[in-house]
DNA sequence: TTGAAAGCGATACCAA
DNA sequence: TTGGTATCGCTTTCAA
């Protein structure tokens, strides 16, 4: 035999000796109910230990309260900054999350199906890589979607992100600043239009320097991928600064150069992004951006608040400034 | 006018001309229906975009398909992998995730009402404390808990955790090893059980080896907080060997120590807990323990399916021992 | 203020 | 293999 496990608002009604309607009115704020009804109500409720199911609820309204947030790769604490602050705002209004790590787009699709059978109110992406393929499987689910750093073209879905290329200028403009005449980047994934439009904001601002053409190397947006990256520029060419497409390839970078020998930042200047909490710790001091997590957070709460309404909103893209954390790796 | 938003099979059946019985047939695995009608219903359901709901299911069978994974600190890396781990065992058992990301134990009972309210399926608790009084009121939603690294005792919580003590005896052994004479204890919190077990099995295994008590410091398990507790210990007495409650701690204490010029490992062996990835990087190389995350998630996970059942197993409690990965920070 | 009754959108059983 | 119908636990009219 099933054991049953919650009580009804029947049972309670039962219990009380009142009418179901009376318990469910009860548990409605500004409902009108008698304090003596609401009295036995809430005993009986109490006896047995009863809480009403959102889940009649979900069915009659088509909102379930629920937002999904779609991420790869928590092991970047800027990710998970993210999260938190994602729930922070969330709980506050009242909703809960479901998170949904993933590995790739490939297992996006039936995620999103999945999603969609749960009837969550909204998903927000928080993938480094959303292909468009991906993007329009989420937008076929008639869901309102925000994906974060990954500017995306379909219907009811909008994105909203770090201004990456004034973040990339930025960089260069310090790096001149500091006397770095041999500029270079380490990229994140090659699909990545973070890195990407870091890297274009980034020849911007070296180009009106007057300095050259930066040396580029590919990683993964990992310590490791970092490290290799670093070893293939310097194989390559006298470099005296790195601009990171994020703080994890740059602490990676960081400590491969020490390991052969390169002084950090006294020949060779490093700068971040994303600002995770490692930047700050002793034998880093690296300089980076911070994207302002809050606000992306904000942005994106209030995107999803505008594509719920009737009308759809398209490919809106909101950017929001990065803030430039200079610490001890971009000393003169 | 309020948008529909979901299609429904009484609509496609329509569409398709058939009864609904046959929609709700083509979408359950194993029904019998005949190529015929499921290709129509096929069809109709792609022209309108139907995606069954889930949530009726949910009404008739109690079961939602959710599990609520209740943590603190995802800055911690350690954290962040426990929720990809469980997330990736998770998917393939078909469940969803609901990440309750919690600050301190007083939104706790808040959180446990509305996790029951959705009927979720379990709660996993990974904070790095939990309350007796947090425990029971999670016990009393009558819903299957297991908390990871604190042991609780209440009706249908279960907990799973690292052996603690068994890491800390061999922290110990691998110090008196490495010729440490006065050893030290970097703490977590005061209520922290975890912290409090490990700091047990390093007194167990300094006395076994003839070594003197530890000095102690409590601290936040965080990298600030490690730094601070360094800093205390050493003001207070000649250290040359420190067992740090987590690796937060320990990266932190190896920068403090090193600010003030003492050299690690040379002059002070340093060990930590949990094996982040950060332990490996290259300034810290820091010994430390790997709590084998999948056995813990796979532990806990059978634990729920136990409890799940008719008969609620109580008070029960997993240890996994864990590994010492030797790295660096303690050399002799 | 209260109770009765009609849905919400699926599943599952029953006859046909 | 099919279609009709009861059912899950609520919220929401509608009368009383």
């Amino acid at each position: 035999m099933v054991t049953k496990r919650y009580p009804t608002s029947v049972e309670v009604a039962r219990l009380a000796g009142v009418s179901q309607s009376a318990v469910s009115r009860t548990f409605t704020p500004g409902a009108s109910v008698s304090a003596r009804t609401r009295d036995k109500v809430l005993a009986a409720a109490e006896t047995l230990g009863f809480q009403p199911s959102l889940i009649p609820r979900i069915m009659l309204t088509d909102r379930s309260g629920l937002v999904a947030l779609v991420v790869g790769g928590l092991e970047n604490a800027f990710y998970a900054r993210v999260v938190q602050s994602f729930a922070a705002r969330l709980r506050e209004a009242g909703n809960q999350i479901v998170l949904v790590p993933v590995d790739s787009d490939y297992t996006l699709d039936a995620v999103a199906a999945r999603l969609a059978q749960y009837r969550v109110d909204a998903i927000v992406s928080a993938l480094a890589v959303l292909s468009q393929d991906a993007a329009e499987t989420l937008s076929a689910s008639r869901i309102p979607v925000v994906s974060f750093n990954t500017p995306v073209t379909a219907a009811r879905v909008g994105s909203v992100g770090s201004d990456n290329a004034l973040g990339g200028r930025q960089a260069a403009a310090l790096l001149h600043d500091r006397g770095v005449r041999h500029p270079a980047f380490i990229a994140g994934p090659a699909d990545s239009p973070a890195s990407a439009e870091r890297l274009a904001g980034f020849r911007d601002g070296l180009r009106a320097a007057g300095l050259p053409e930066p040396r580029v190397a590919g990683s993964a947006y990992t310590y490791e991928g970092g490290a290799e990256a670093a070893m293939r520029i310097r194989a390559d060419a006298p470099v005296d600064g790195v601009f990171c497409a994020n703080d994890l390839c740059a602490l990676g970078a960081i400590d491969a150069l020490r390991r052969v020998g390169r002084r950090v930042p006294d020949e060779v200047r490093v700068i971040g992004y994303d600002d995770i909490p490692a930047a700050g710790w002793g034998g880093y001091d690296l300089t980076s951006f911070d994207q302002d997590v809050p606000a992306l957070v904000e942005a994106a709460l209030a995107m999803i608040a505008r594509m719920s309404g009737p009308e759809s909103a398209l490919g809106e893209r909101v950017l929001i400034p990065p803030r430039l954390i200079e610490r001890g790796s971009t000393r003169a």
